[in-house]
RNA sequence: UGGGGUGUAGCCAAGCGGUAAGGCACCGGGUUUUGGUCCCGGGAUGCGCAGGUUCAAAUCCUGCCACCUCAGCCA
């Protein structure tokens, strides 16, 4: 029952379709992955993360993981292991190539003095007020530097003094020569160099100056001989420099930046800015709540990595902004648990029901099927008595329409046990709620007997009061009323303030006895669920997604004739 | 008003001159001891708009329009 996966085409694809054919590379398809290393990573960085390590394995390749660790007073250590903690979950492997921006930064260093002694850079002394006054606008060109035209031996030696710490914060930095007139602003003179005096993550003190990203970032790619350095749109300006950079420093087949547009995901946000502010401000848990699209958010949710790499794969790789609705990535889970997911009766609002006609003490051991849709995972055992808990949900007293469930004086069948027949109501005398029921059952209908004549609209889950679990429930909905949250002025006025509800009397059947976190079950009728690793003695499921409910459709189509 | 991009069904997205793939969502129907799954069927005479080239245009050309993006010593 594997599944072929077909990974289709797209506009990445094609270019390097080509470069094979054309032999660029020789062949060779060498791609990167590169965070910087200040933040959780999220469903649209797994994007990324698809298709660099995707493309480097179907056209066997290598892709690296590499921190763009080139603003230490941004990062952190912290981030470091949970990005890769992350990759490793979603299934990828840079084997030995980890690598760090800051690994480089003696060689990135020479680059900058092969480019001082080409004439193509050039230490400017203007302060970061004057440096943005020279830069011009969108419309009118920049204005020279005075410094610009300093001789190469200047440079040199003004470089190697801003290295060795002879100059203050702010006061000087290297400025590539290219043109002050350029209508591409990342051209008129881009920084390269700034002199900034705080301990890095993994240099400590050994420096003072750091590369800007635009210098870096090219220049690493080099280093590491990637052909293929595959980017967000917002680059797309900076491609020109990235080339003229990259093609400065002779190395041979010098990378090729291409950009795609990064994900957005409906019901939720994407910034590390956003996402940061639900955190601190205590919209959620944690990075790690289950409602946040992080990485760490989606697997404690209960989300498969597998899941998550097919989505990747299906919602395609173009240059258009888009927003893919979440019903998408919720798809893609179910459509995989449903091959996987062991199949469990879990009530979550318990309604109680006698059996009047079943004895007192008999307790028949059922048999289960674990996953009719891989009967290879076999059958458990439940424990079926008299008196069992259904979901309330499942009793009308007054039906509906289309309503195939229990009420009075009609019969459902109990899933793997047999078909039972409403006789009573019982209801709390003062607030009229229903809060148990009698009825009867039928012996010649226990499952697996033959139904000839004996059909009945509704089958529904249940468990043996006497023999189920105590567990708590956390059903999840989106963090966002609106698909998109940011076109409100403030994101958060449409923060879903429903987006948690805690069900602490769920009764579940007794096979899930210490069930580990991690662990993922079908609740039948209801939805997948996951083991919390708040799960001690005391069970802890969170929802990972509803199955799809067509009688909430026929409900919601009839309220609103 | 400068530079760089993008516009194909409600949402993604193939297509690269030969007459609109696929998925999600939605709507029908069938199977079903999960109102799940699965199966079958349905939607653009139309590809941002307007012209042009061609036997033939979503694909080529021209002109418009809309949206995104760039003025950090962030990445």
């Amino acid at each position: 029952m594997s599944t072929t996966k077909t990974t289709s085409n797209n506009f990445i694809k094609n270019i390097i379709n080509e470069h094979m054919e054309t032999g660029k590379y020789g062949g060779r398809i060498h791609t990167r992955f590169p965070p910087e290393p200040n933040g959780y990573l999220h469903i649209g960085h797994a994007k990324s993360i698809y298709i660099n390590f995707g493309i480097a394995e179907e056209y066997k390749g290598l892709c690296n993981l590499r921190f763009d660790d080139t603003n230490p007073i941004k990062e952190d250590v912290e981030f470091i292991e949970s990005i890769k903690e992350d990759v490793k979950w979603l299934g990828f492997d840079w084997e030995d190539r980890l690598y760090y921006a800051s690994d480089y930064f003696e060689r990135l260093y020479q680059f900058g003095v092969q480019l001082i002694e080409a004439g193509k850079a050039y230490v400017c002394e203007l302060n970061q007020e004057k440096v943005k006054e020279y830069r011009g606008t969108l419309t009118e060109p920049g204005k020279e530097s005075p410094y610009r035209n300093r001789s190469v031996e200047e440079n040199l030696d003004l470089f190697e003094r801003m290295r060795q710490g002879e100059f203050a914060d702010g006061s000087k930095v290297l400025r590539a020569k290219i043109d002050m007139s350029s209508g591409n602003l990342n051209m008129r003179d881009p920084v390269l160099y700034r002199i900034q005096r705080s301990t890095h993550h993994r240099t400590g003190d050994k420096w003072c100056i750091y590369p800007m990203y635009d210098f870096a970032h090219p220049l690493s790619d080099a280093i590491e001989g990637i052909t293929h350095s595959i980017c967000t749109l917002e680059f797309e300006d900076h491609r020109p420099l990235y080339e003229w950079l990259v093609s400065s420093v002779n190395v041979e087949g010098p990378p090729q930046q291409i950009e795609f547009a990064r994900l957005n995901l409906s019901h939720t946000v994407m910034s590390k800015r956003k996402l940061r502010q639900l955190v601190e401000e205590g919209y959620v848990d944690g990075w790690n709540d289950p409602r946040m699209p992080t990485i760490s958010g989606l697997r404690r949710r209960g989300y498969t990595p597998e899941s998550i790499r097919d989505f990747c794969e299906r919602i395609g790789v173009a240059k258009a902004n888009s927003m893919v609705n979440i019903a998408f990535l919720e798809h893609c889970v179910r459509e995989d648990l449903n091959k996987r997911a062991p199949r469990v009766m879990a009530v979550l609002r318990p309604l109680k029901v006698v059996i009047e006609n079943y004895p007192e003490d008999k307790v028949e051991i059922l048999d289960a099927e674990n996953n009719p849709e891989s009967p290879e995972m076999g059958s458990r055992k439940m424990p079926f008595s008299r008196v069992v808990n259904i979901e309330q949900d499942d009793f009308l007293e007054e039906p509906p329409k289309k309503f195939f469930r229990l009420a009075p004086g009609r019969e459902v069948r109990l899933k793997h046990a047999y078909i039972i027949k409403c006789e009573k109501v019982i209801k709390d005398e003062s607030t009229g709620e229903v809060i148990e029921l009698r009825c009867t059952y039928d012996p010649e209908t226990r499952s697996g007997a033959s139904t000839v004549g004996r059909k009945v609209k509704g089958t529904l889950h249940w468990v043996s009061a006497e023999h189920a679990l105590r567990a708590d429930v956390r059903i999840y909905d989106h963090l966002f009323t609106k698909e998109n949250p940011d076109e409100a002025h403030d994101f958060k006025a449409n923060i879903n303030t429903d987006s948690l509800e805690t069900l602490d009397s769920c009764l579940v059947e007794p096979h899930l006895e210490g069930a580990k976190p991690g662990s993922r079950y079908q609740f039948l009728r209801q939805g997948y669920f996951c083991v919390d690793p708040d799960s001690s003695d005391q069970l802890v499921f969170n929802r990972i997604v509803s199955l799809k409910d067509t009688w909430a459709k026929i409900q919601k189509a009839q309220g609103n004739k």
